[in-house]
DNA sequence: CTACTATATTCCCATCGGGTAGTATGCTAC
DNA sequence: GTAGCATACTACCCGATGGGAATATAGTAG
């Protein structure tokens, strides 16, 4: 597993795919892609968000290669890289769940 | 997998762990909270990073759930609350890993 | 060519977040 | 009690970032 040595430099770089990932407008346009290739024309309906937001989200995230893209006359088309997006993201959803059964827990406890 | 749904208000709550992750000083911090438990001048000392700063960072990681922490005297014990964040560690490594062998693979190509 | 459309980019503003210095808290030793 | 230490908190500066309006680019239709 571990080749690669965890030198500041190299945690630098991880940060950086870790920061994208941590922006709920991002992930939302991940989401979206969920359900295979879409311009940015169904994502900007999918989503509600404005025009100018979604480009540049979607340059941020393809930019770190969470996407590829192909372009067909006026259409740009995304679709998700690989599936390890998603499978970050369900790892993060895990720990979510736990903490929130937890949390429900303690409440219970508490009343 | 996913008993959660992917609602905007839950994924707002999974960008705000990946955000965490999202800063260097955090990932050195969680790196060096590999080794095991510490203190939180081990950890200045084994960063280099200064006093406030250290204390700031691991406020913020233990806010996520990321590490559990125990006041021994005037010590306090740091250390990380489980295995997933290394794994996810791991994951984004993979993928800086992949994406530094196509690199390099087009490079060559180049030359 | 002009008009229209889809996407990208630029600019501006408000907010957020990291780093640091200084201060506060709280424990220990004496 | 005082002195000293480990850690946490506050205040501030400053650079980064998200959002939106306006503009630019580039492809299509006629």
């Amino acid at each position: 597993m571990g080749k690669i040595r965890m030198t500041p430099a190299v945690l630098e770089q991880i940060a950086d795919r870790f920061k994208v990932l941590g922006d709920p407008t991002r992930l939302r346009l991940l989401q979206a892609l969920r359900g295979g290739e879409a311009t940015v024309s169904e994502l900007i309906e999918a989503t509600g968000l404005g025009q100018a937001n979604v480009s540049k989200h979607l340059q941020v995230l393809h930019g770190s290669g969470y996407t590829s893209r192909r372009k067909e006359g006026l259409f740009t088309w995304y679709r998700l890289s690989d599936v390890d997006v998603l499978q970050l993201c369900d790892l993060m959803c895990g720990r979510l769940e736990r903490d929130h059964l937890a949390q429900q827990r303690l409440l219970g406890r508490e009343r």
